[in-house]
DNA sequence: GTCTGGCACTCAGCACAGCAGAGTGCCAGC
DNA sequence: GCTGGCACTCTGCTGTGCTGAGTGCCAGAC
């Protein structure tokens, strides 16, 4: 077990090394904190901390800098979240307000958050599984050929084309509008599957054909692969990352660059509450030496998608945690109203 | 003017210079190219380039490297535009063929133009006021907050939220519904204001408020600020800048997390016709060491938007002209059949 | 007039050595 | 258990010298 003062110590030393980016050491130390004890002591308590594994040198004679073991010390015990300023939270609400649709809610959050923490940010569009169906659309485009809207309560617009089987006359084009909405409207669209099931039944037999394939169209919008879309910002932000940018700098472009590894990497956070992922608690390999701080959003109480950002592991956790949850509440009162 | 062989010489510095990266001197080049000619003569016709500002060298006993005027004269005149092999055009099409909306085909054509260029890529949406209207529809929320959505030919949906003056009863609703879509379906979106001007006047005084801010928030979704959009994608290609890239990538990220600078970007490329503008040509200072190839697309013969590349000056013109603009075409046609 | 071989010159880049400074570990003493 | 002192280590900086690529210029050949 850890002695107080060697807690502290810990702290002392990630709090300096996030900001002078420099191995910190003894003497420099007790110098900047108050903590009682002479460098030889400091010292001492270095050698534990780093027998331990918190905490490690670049090279024999060089200060210590804490390992990804001792930030997750840090952030479990050591650091709280620190809560915005009130000018940072009207900045906050000036900034969103004016959002006209989801796509300018998502991208003024993404550019805020990047902003606001100086890191890469990245935000998930609300989740279509997750959100009710405000209402489905069927226009004719050709004789045999449609197009299906769909907008959920979260402001999400799926839009496809359906090529029908045989041709659909408008009466029953605005039959099967009229009785697919008064099914599904309202309902969360994880239900849809079963609320359709029947619904060929109820037609003519050769209109059959084409409302299976609208209903397939329908569901389709639920596949994993597409359903999912986010968006990133900040991304100049990653010539912050430290003098050694350049050879880190690459993986992480390219892991940002990777749709499917930004969504698991989303996906592993927990669901509610903040996620802190550090160094190589990330899955993915390029994304070793940064850290991942996520938290879910939603207008109700459920979150309907995550967002977050991604920076150095030498990062200031209690702003940055600060931010990530002040932003992700922001956001889902925006949601709510809309 | 500067004779044939002088011109055969600047060829030459170009396409070793793109592919090794290094100044190239007299020697190098009468190793690698057929010149006929020995390595004093080539001397002095690079001190002629010199003296006319196509060439540059670094440091006294360097070799002699292209500067944007050697670009320039390489592109109007010594190069063309490369076509793409079979294989690359089938791979094309098979990768666009399976999007499933718009998003989708701009965001794999973000993806594709980037791997096939290896730099950084940037397709813009279609215009709206470029487009045709192809569907206008109104849902009511609340007795007084309506959705308005509307729908391109190309592909885009538009959405907006309506707070109503007064409330507003079901069967104006769909009075204004059918009225809407009969005067703009299928017209050109740039005409829409004209051809809803008169559309209040022929509603009861009541409604007269609220058809005119629905009216409103229509043709806001014009407005330039909102109305264009853009993705990017590729950043990790600017790795591959040069050794002198941490210095360079900055301002470039930079100014490509500025959609306004982006936007004015592929504005000032020329309508019609690829345009490529090199290094100080552009006016944003961040990019002054990159250059961008830029072409319109579109369904028809008229240019909805814009896509393009940005890559560093030194970059294989003829190739990367070639990509972007057989996928500038490809993407025409995906848009055509939607 | 144009091209060529030869020659002296320049300068970046690298390797090597020496030095200063920050930081450490250890130990004896309080 | 804490502290001051001390010897030691190792990075980073600076200065020197060398090598090699590349140049400009000139006199002579075609």
């Amino acid at each position: 077990m850890l002695s107080e003062r060697r807690l502290e110590v810990l702290r002392a030393i990630v709090q300096d090394y996030v900001g002078t980016e420099e191995p910190v050491g003894s003497k420099a130390l007790t110098e900047r904190h108050r903590l009682g004890v002479s460098p030889a002591t400091v010292r001492n308590d270095m050698a534990a901390l780093e027998e331990e594994g918190f905490i490690a040198q670049p090279h024999t004679s060089a200060g210590r800098i804490p390992t990804d073991k001792g930030y997750r010390l840090f952030v479990d015990k050591l650091a709280g979240v620190k809560p915005l300023s009130g000018a940072e939270r009207r900045a906050i609400q000036n900034f969103l307000d004016g959002a006209v649709d989801l796509d300018d809610v998502v991208g003024r959050t993404v550019r805020l958050l990047a902003q606001l923490t100086r890191q890469v940010a990245v935000v998930q569009y609300p989740s279509l599984t997750r959100s009710t169906v405000r209402h489905v659309e069927l226009l004719s485009l050709a004789p045999a050929r449609l197009m299906l809207v769909v907008i959920t309560d979260t402001g999400r617009v799926e839009q496809r084309h359906v090529d029908c089987p045989a041709p659909f006359g408008e009466t029953a084009l605005a039959d099967l509008r009229a009785r697919l909405n008064s099914r599904v409207a309202g309902r969360r669209f994880s239900d849809v599957p079963q609320l359709v099931q029947d619904l060929p039944e109820s037609f003519e037999t050769d209109d059959r054909g084409t409302v299976s394939t609208v209903l397939a169209t329908l569901l389709e919008t639920l596949v994993e692969e597409t359903e999912e879309r986010l968006m990133i910002g900040g991304t100049a932000n990653l010539t912050r990352f430290g003098h050694d940018f350049p050879l880190v700098i690459r993986p992480v472009l390219e892991a940002l660059e990777e749709q499917v590894v930004l969504l698991k990497l989303l996906g592993e956070a927990k669901d509610s509450g903040m996620t802190v992922r550090i160094g190589h608690e990330n899955a993915h390999e390029g994304l070793n030496s940064t850290s991942v701080v996520s938290v879910g959003y939603g207008s109700g109480g459920e979150a309907v998608a995550k967002l977050g950002v991604v920076g150095p592991t030498r990062m200031d956790y209690p702003g940055t945690m600060g931010a990530v949850r002040a932003v992700a509440r922001y956001v889902g009162q925006i949601l709510a109203e809309s």
